[in-house]
DNA sequence: ATCGCAAGTGTGTGCGCACACACTTGCGAT
DNA sequence: ATCGCAAGTGTGTGCGCACACACTTGCGAT
């Protein structure tokens, strides 16, 4: 038996509702939900009030009362590459789809919008329709940086949040990334092609262009963070840049026959982007298998390679957590107004012939 | 403007409630609440009828609400070794609160019960507490196996369902394992290991043990994945077991400094346990950076050789997505009656110099 | 002196569901 | 003929919150 009027000493796992606050305060609870929401048209002591009495009782809103009295609806745009059944955005669409079932529990929906990660104009098509389109923040994936950079200008006149995937432009104003550190990745594959290789052995750099696009900001970066690691290591021999392309076996069969002809000490190859499987399909086929190889991604033509040991390794950036997280970050900001960590460095995973088979994208 | 009756070809999209059911099925909405939660009273026609339109159409409840409505408070046990920080078992605990956080808004809480790794009694103990107590499920760490399965019989009886963590009891009736195959990670720490190892070569293998306690089951399955592995691939050393001190430094370094007397050749290291740093503290001394050091669990002395190039490679088990999941699956099953997948192997994951700097524990 | 209006404030309803409680019906026992 | 009881069934309330709506107050303009 406690009596009725000490409100704050009593047990104190109870949880403070919103009448309480408003008895606590002396107003009535619509009052209190002004204050909360900060819908204005509360005098400065009644404000004042009931800012103090929040402060002092710690009070958590119910989200689930909320969420189903509110019944508002955010919607969520998810901007990411199209893809085929195996290729590297079906993972992240994994990761998508499971957050869509957890966000649509707080009225959160999610709306695709695809573009084909090869064609420019595709993306900047998009961009125009996402102009047209009503949405309450976006995860959007910065493959096409330079036409990412001044849409997030739009974004942000607009007062829309938004988060990257896939690689970071730090130059904008995301609430968050989600992704890995490129640079490091790349300092990953190096490791592990390079490790007790004996000096002097030279390396293939597969670069696999597509319709004579520029590689992506993201595997520059890894580029980078490859030879920064062989620059540290005194690496002896040569990188050997070879241009392959992604539709014909013949020409690429050609132009690495001579490659490895004119360089008979080639010890290792790797590729930055996740097309390691045609490097991998040309050394089975000519019985390399001394030739290492790194590649990224566990796409499903890679994993093949590599459970068959023709690819040494594979680097991998959690691309299912890149985008369950990068909705649920959304979601917690606009249900919560939590607000997500700014930078979030996703672990590079190192996957080899012994572990890849616990590397499934149903694993958040 | 649709007319009334034709419920069943409005928007499906939109959502169907209970007194809908009620309406179609020509009951009240509490027939409808029997029906749904087995409560029974209900006459066979309405049963059938009910039944048939929650059938027809995929009638999915509104969590939210029936959380909001329900009140009905579940009490999760998680009954894992106690720790300090730092230690393996922190890591762990990391996942229950993450979960826990989000489970709390669906009612479910987490309770909590400890016990000593290394006091088989200590958890003879808890087991006797835990039978006088009272929860709606439980997640259960396997370490004393032979304590844990008459249990769970226990458990069986009483109709509270478990989950396992660390390692598996498959002879049991858990509802769902989360964690690594430790066989598999064994084989992976032998691949990291031997790989490129000259023929030949020793390896060392450290056993620490606690207070005579027994190695444990996950402990003795890697080991056997870890033989298993060198018997395929034609490993011509000697694996030299050494009885090592969880803390004793000195006596440990006199053991060794004997044994890598007696065997020249020793060029890899080797422990199943977590304390893999009690072997590279000794190295370290020694200078004997040729030899390479495989061993399990990013704990914080573990991460320190790591980094400083002690440690070739650790092999992790994620245990914070093991606390995670274990928890969420429950609160899954308890809230909505979604069964878990039974056997969810979970990553092994290599850690190398170059990429421990992101796996850190907050990331699930 | 009255009116319009802005600034404040409170009451009441509903979100979808769970469940307490009251109620009806029909059958067997007396 | 009445009663007790099991088997069914429906009404009403509340979970905590958001928000529509009605209302009050006081001030400046006319």
């Amino acid at each position: 038996m406690r009596s009725d009027h000490d409100d704050e000493t009593k047990d104190p796992t109870a949880t403070v509702r919103i009448v309480d606050i408003a008895r606590m305060a002396g107003v009535s609870t619509a009052t209190v939900d002004r204050v909360i929401h900060r819908r204005g048209k509360v005098s400065a002591g009644n404000l004042a009030r009931i800012n103090e009495v929040l402060e002092r009782v710690h009070y958590r809103p119910n989200l689930i009362a909320r969420s189903l009295a509110s019944g508002r609806q955010y919607v969520v745009a998810v901007v990411t590459p199209r893809f085929a059944e195996g290729e590297y955005w079906a993972d992240f669409e994994a990761g998508i789809q499971r957050a869509e079932a957890e966000a649509r529990r707080f009225n959160v929906v999610v709306r695709r919008f695809g573009f084909d990660q090869y064609d420019r104009s595709s993306f900047e098509r998009l961009l125009e329709l996402l102009r047209r389109e009503s949405f309450d923040a976006a995860v959007l994936a910065t493959l096409f940086a330079e036409r990412v950079v001044p849409f997030t200008g739009e974004l942000d006149r607009r007062g829309i949040p938004y988060v990257f995937v896939d690689s970071d432009l730090p130059e904008c104003r995301r609430m968050a990334y989600f992704g890995t550190s490129s640079f490091d990745a790349g300092v990953v594959a190096a490791r592990l092609l390079f490790e007790r290789m004996e000096a002097g052995a030279d390396i293939v750099v597969g670069n696999i262009r597509h319709r004579g696009e520029g590689g992506s900001n993201q595997c520059r970066e890894r580029e980078r963070g490859f030879r920064d690691y062989l620059a540290r290591h005194d690496f002896g021999g040569r990188l050997l840049d070879v241009e392959l392309r992604l539709d014909d076996e013949a020409c690429n069969a050609r132009t690495l026959d001579d490659l490895f002809a004119r360089h008979p000490s080639i010890a290792g190859a790797v590729t930055f982007n996740s097309t390691c499987y045609i490097l991998a399909g040309y050394l089975a086929s000519r019985r390399r298998s001394e030739v290492r190889l790194v590649g990224y991604d566990v796409i499903e033509r890679n994993r093949r390679m590599l459970s068959e040991g023709i690819v040494t390794a594979l680097v991998a950036q959690r691309p299912e957590v890149q985008g369950y997280r990068g909705v649920m970050s959304l979601c917690a900001w606009l249900v919560e107004g939590v607000r997500p960590a700014s930078v979030n460095n996703l672990p590079i995973d190192i996957l080899v012939k012994e572990n890849i088979a616990y590397y499934t994208n149903n694993i958040i």
